[in-house]
DNA sequence: CGGGTTTGACCGGCGC
DNA sequence: GCGCCGGTCAAACCCG
């Protein structure tokens, strides 16, 4: 499990991902866990990376496209797959300090 | 029972 | 050429 005992909180994106890994990278001080599509033929994989002292620093990176439709909608959570384009190869969302400024 | 999840080990690529 | 890091796969276990 994840250790801390801080439960990481993924945003969902609509998409379904099954864990295939998870490893500290010394380089940068963060774990890193390691995601994939788990629809037909989608090489779609998914990155997530956050701080080991400050879990609520996530980082979420999607590399690959996907070349099928979403398997469930999100209801008002994020506009990805609106006028997005879905065609990116590589995708980099970071979540945590939303209250920077205020 | 199946699927999903987790941990460890292994391999490849790059740097020096 | 070797060492190191990152990334992936496999096996086992747990829960529904």
């Amino acid at each position: 499990m994840d250790q801390g005992g801080y439960r990481l909180e993924l945003p969902e994106d609509g998409y379904e991902w099954r864990k295939y890994g998870q490893k500290f990278i010394k380089n940068i001080g963060k774990m890193r866990s390691y995601f994939k599509c788990q629809r037909s033929s989608c090489s779609a994989k998914k990155r997530a990376e956050w701080s080991t002292s400050e879990p609520n620093n996530l980082k979420v990176v999607y590399k690959g496209v996907h070349n099928h439709a979403l398997p469930a909608s999100e209801s008002g959570s994020s506009q990805l797959g609106t006028s997005n384009a879905n065609q990116y190869d590589l995708l980099t969302q970071v979540f945590g300090d939303r209250s920077t400024a205020h």
